[in-house]
RNA sequence: GGCCCCUUCGUCUAGCGGUCUAGGACACCGGCCUUUCACGCCGGUAACACGGGUUCGAGUCCCGUAGGGGUCACCA
């Protein structure tokens, strides 16, 4: 049996999307599966300039998932070029042998004929097919419409009766009417080719034994079967996935769409988190690419590529009744075409967010460090190289932290550790509820005077001595932590206050406090005791 | 409109005629834990689109209906 090959085939005009990483997973995994190669091929036949800057994105995307590639931009291969825009000759040379063999004609239609022949067949109430009025059989009807200034195309000549049967991996035993089939345009009167026929050419000499793609292509498929056959290719293997839908939706989830799913409270939250993230390293947000549906949020807001990937997996396709995580290898061991769903799945931004969350509590102390690290340089927050103790600072904040940092970016949650007393920003609110009142400014005051005379000054010792001080005073832990909790890191919410106050250190605990009873008016109380 | 496809909890799904008073996960609700936040733990609500068949027996097979969707380019 011949090697297993897959490909995924993006036109270098968009962004990856939600919908073909999986399209581009599932070809991964069954090559992988099967000791085969992934083939990446690059849709450029309608594209102009700039192919490798529009590429870029795409390739960083699979680079970032971890999703690699045996031939393609960039690692070649036996069988390129990889670029649909250079292989030009050999679709010429496949055009040459559909005119000689009778499958594909010249026409010298023009637009506005082929349009009314379709409106009166739209007025008729029939399907529209091409009459073939225009059609030139020999060189001389091809000389003659040339001289009434026409210009020509090439169409294929489908049959007109009979059926097109073929086997889905995904979908079991189809079936199409040749009749309903139209004479496709495959090459320009410019000589450009067209997708269906770049399509079925390159697969075939890719040597793709499995077409893997978006159920989209479904009633695409007898035409490129047309064309195989009639160019005398083995067929491949088809497997037509279900469309992945819109949050809250059926419909086919679109990368032109994404103002409307941000209207979704879901989506809309996942791209709100995002969007901090972004506004805190200070870079301006581009809501046409900075998307929830697009792999690049993901990897600038520093989720993990494990969790997409695992997420993705499973929209359309299980393995039982009960494993809901796999690591690549499970993955590639596990996944089969004969398990893909047939109906659609929605995109459910809650539920990826569970997975991300999933994987980040697995990363030890040392790998959310290596995540979070380019989060705080790209602030401003740390110089590149960080030096040791700023590095020994941050593992001792990831390490307090637990499970409160998310996504990589979600560091960026706490300046209150990377600033000095003179630049921490207080959160007003909170600093006038813990510490409005002349009473929890002198509890604050006090307790000030223990916290300068701890040794040491770690979250145990800390812990100890707030508990035994308000035991002395009768009163509850409340009456006091809020107070000091918003006075050191200047927010009512964050990391345990003792691990917190540890972080800062006692000189700069001290510091914070009396600035921040100076902040709220208590600056002649500080000598009482 | 033609052709084609799809239909189990809110969402992703398991189920391939009896083991289904339908299982899991996320979300949601309630409780516990707790210095905030987050986590964790325990418990709960919640689905076979509808109508006919076939069968001793149907979520599972067949046919209709309804709903949803895809596709009909000199785009890919």
């Amino acid at each position: 049996m011949a090697t297993v090959r897959t490909r995924f085939a993006p036109s270098p005009t968009g962004h990856l999307h939600i919908g073909g990483v999986r399209t581009a997973l599932y070809n991964w995994l069954f090559a992988r599966k099967h000791g085969g190669q992934f083939i990446l091929r690059i849709d450029d036949t309608d594209q102009r300039r700039h192919v490798a800057e529009a590429l870029r994105p795409i390739l960083d995307g699979f680079r970032w998932l971890g999703l690699d590639w045996d031939e393609g931009p960039e690692v070649d291969g036996p069988l390129g070029p990889y670029f649909q825009s250079q292989r030009t000759s050999h679709y010429q040379a496949a055009v040459e042998r559909l005119l000689a063999g009778g499958y594909a004609y010249r026409d010298f239609a023009r637009p506005e004929e082929i349009q009314e022949e379709r409106a009166a067949a739209e007025k008729a109430g029939i399907a529209f097919r091409y009459s073939r009025r225009w059609m030139a059989e020999t060189e001389e009807q091809a000389e003659q419409f040339r001289q009434e200034g026409r210009q020509g195309v090439v169409r294929l000549k489908m049959p007109t009766f009979g059926t097109c049967r073929f086997h889905d991996a995904v979908r079991g035993p189809m079936e199409f009417a040749w009749e309903q089939e139209q004479d496709h345009v495959i090459q320009r009167a410019d000589g450009s080719c067209l997708y269906h026929l770049a399509n079925v050419v390159d697969d075939y000499e890719f040597q793709i034994t499995h077409v893997i793609r978006a159920v989209e292509h479904l009633s695409n498929t007898p035409r490129q079967i047309f064309i195989a056959q009639s160019l005398g290719y083995p067929l491949p293997q088809y497997a037509h996935l279900p469309y992945v839908a819109e949050p809250s939706s059926q419909s086919k989830l679109s990368k032109r769409k994404l103002k409307k799913y941000l209207r979704q409270p879901d989506f809309r939250k996942l791209f709100e988190h995002g969007r901090q993230v972004l506004e805190r390293l200070g870079k301006t947000v581009d809501e046409g690419t900075f998307q929830p549906v697009l792999v690049e949020f993901y990897r600038e807001v520093g989720y993990l590529p494990q969790a997409i990937l695992n997420y993705v997996l499973l929209l359309g396709w299980a393995l039982d009744d009960k494993t809901e995580f796999f690591d690549l290898e499970q993955m590639i061991e596990s996944f089969s075409l004969e398990r893909v769903n047939k109906s659609p799945a929605s995109f459910d931004p809650v539920k990826l967010w569970s997975f991300q969350q999933h994987y980040m509590n697995q990363l030890s102390l040392d790998e959310k460090l290596e995540l979070t690290l380019p989060f705080l340089q790209q602030a401003g927050w740390l110089t590149t190289p960080p030096p040791p103790e700023q590095i020994d600072r941050t593992r001792r904040i990831l390490a307090a932290a637990g499970d409160r940092i998310k996504v990589g970016g979600d560091i960026l949650d706490y300046p209150e550790f990377y600033v000095t007393a003179e630049k921490l920003p207080y959160d007003e609110k909170a600093l006038k509820k813990r510490l409005g009142d002349a009473e929890s400014q002198q509890r604050l005051t006090e307790f000030a005077q223990v916290l300068a005379e701890l040794e040491p000054f770690d979250a145990g010792h800390l812990e100890s001595a707030m508990k035994e001080w308000i035991r002395q005073r009768d009163i509850g832990i409340g009456k006091i932590i809020h107070a000091v909790r918003v006075a050191v890191t200047g927010r009512g919410v964050g990391l345990g206050m003792f691990e917190a106050l540890e972080i800062v250190g006692k000189e700069e605990t001290l510091r914070r406090i009396d600035r921040a009873l100076a902040t709220v008016g208590a600056s002649q109380q500080i000598s009482h005791d």
